[in-house]
DNA sequence: CGGGGCCTAAACACTC
DNA sequence: GGAGTGTTTAGGCCCC
């Protein structure tokens, strides 16, 4: 199937109190395979189902390429029919679409949390939070439902949540000039601290997968985890290159660029080391060298300290980022285990911060690329190195931000109400 | 302000 | 000769 006819047939419906008979229409007339619950039903919405989709507002995707009832475009073309960068701006295209949608639910989630639903900076991430809410209903205001949005651009890459101060001001969110002239700049909040990139993965995999999001780590970090992902801990070049592109959609262009980065680093870093054998040159990690590189830097630093204490009032960002896909994407068609049990994870990452990454978590990631929700009590005392490209893409990336913050604080266990929630914020980035 | 880490770009050499 | 691989250098940004 050609790409570029799934990037566009996607079809979005929303199924709202005037949209639902939409949704039945169209799954009636569809003729392919229906999704949720009335498949066995000749196309047919029952009463019941009308209500449950009226409840949940949601809104779904309609892959006229393979009739696919889908809740995420993005995950649906990328699993189904491989994303180019055309396809690419589609999904962004899909995904501002359904946040639209998702307007209201996201008003009625703040709301829960005690939160003004035009609060501008919740949080103090002001890149991907920063007037979320307000950017969704500006979205929603200059864009009236049904009418589509403008595209955004494909050379914007995002980066979902992490934890940790950000260095990421509102001034900053406007693109500089690349040193070079033709490039992004880097917000770099690099993968110090021992990030634990395994987690991060294992956590964010299918994200990464999906969007065309620069995975906050190094390429020293990825092309370590890499190596020690494969069985034999060892890979060949192009086996990186394709794990590289397996596992980001953020490596499925600019080959060029990065290919050169990776080459790069191998060449450059001692902690890789070139062997022969029968596969000819592969590459292996040694890890002494890069621990070496990589000084342990979480004892004693009350910088860091108090940087992950911070963070911990938002530790529900990341991990409720995948709640938050899980939520807006995969309300109908919850297929592709996105959800983790990220509200415990909030919890544990008050504990156990503080070790590195790939080495006691790499198998959470396999050499397949599939992940696995397992989650690490390490993931967010690290800070995020974020890519910007001067795009729209970032008001999605943010919109989804919030929704994963509102998603998982609603998943928090009960006995922690919102006063805690908000105890749990400083102050100072409440302001 | 300097040092270090990181990234991107590019040139060059080598091998197949 | 071209592609892929590996090495090296340079310039720039960011953080400490």
């Amino acid at each position: 199937m050609m790409v570029e006819s799934a990037s566009e047939t996607i079809r979005t419906t929303t199924s709202n109190q005037n949209g639902v008979s939409n949704l039945s229409s169209q799954l009636d007339g569809g003729g392919g395979r229906e999704g949720g619950s009335n498949g066995d039903n000749n196309g047919e919405i029952s009463p019941v189902d009308l209500l449950h989709l009226q409840q949940q507002q949601v809104c779904v995707c309609v892959c006229t390429s393979c009739s696919v009832v889908c809740a995420c475009a993005p995950v649906h073309l990328n699993n189904e029919h491989a994303l180019d960068d055309r396809s690419t701006a589609q999904c962004r295209i899909q995904v501002g679409h359904t946040h639209t949608h998702t307007d209201e639910r996201l008003q009625a989630m703040m709301t829960h949390l005690h939160m003004r639903p035009s609060e501008p900076k919740p949080f103090n991430q002001p890149l991907n939070l920063a007037s979320s809410g307000s950017l969704l209903k500006r979205e929603s205001e200059v864009y009236p439902e049904g009418l589509p949005h403008p595209p955004t651009s494909a050379t914007a890459p995002i980066t979902p949540l992490r934890q940790g101060p950000s260095v990421i001001s509102s001034s900053s969110l406007h693109s500089h000039s690349h040193p070079h002239g033709v490039g992004p700049i880097r917000r770099r909040i690099a993968d110090k601290f021992c990030t634990p990139i395994a987690s991060e993965l294992a956590q964010n995999c299918e994200f990464y997968k999906n969007a065309d999001v620069r995975p906050p780590f190094t390429y020293a970090s990825l092309i370590r985890h890499a190596i020690l992902e494969a069985p034999d801990r060892q890979l060949t070049l192009n086996e990186i290159y394709n794990w590289f592109t397996r596992m980001f959609a953020y490596f499925r262009r600019n080959t060029a660029t990065w290919k050169n980065a990776v080459r790069h680093n191998l060449s450059l870093h001692k902690c890789f080391v070139r062997v022969e054998n029968v596969k000819g040159a592969v590459w292996t990690v040694d890890e002494v060298e890069y621990q070496k590189r990589r000084p342990p830097k979480m004892t004693g630093s009350p910088t860091l300290v108090k940087n992950m204490i911070s963070g911990l009032g938002f530790g529900s960002l990341n991990a409720s980022y995948q709640a938050a896909l899980a939520e807006s994407s995969l309300t109908l068609l919850n297929s592709q285990g996105l959800v983790n049990p990220s509200s415990a994870a909030s919890l544990n990452m008050l504990h156990g911060m503080g070790h590195d990454d790939v080495s006691s978590t790499v198998e959470q990631v396999n050499s397949n690329g599939s992940c696995s929700p397992t989650l690490s009590p390490q993931q967010y005392g690290h800070q995020v190195h974020v890519k910007e490209e001067p795009t729209e893409i970032e008001e999605d990336s943010r919109s989804m931000s919030l929704m994963a913050t509102v998603t998982q604080n609603m998943a928090l266990p009960s006995d922690r109400d919102d006063r805690d929630l908000d105890d749990d914020l400083p102050t100072e980035e409440l302001e």
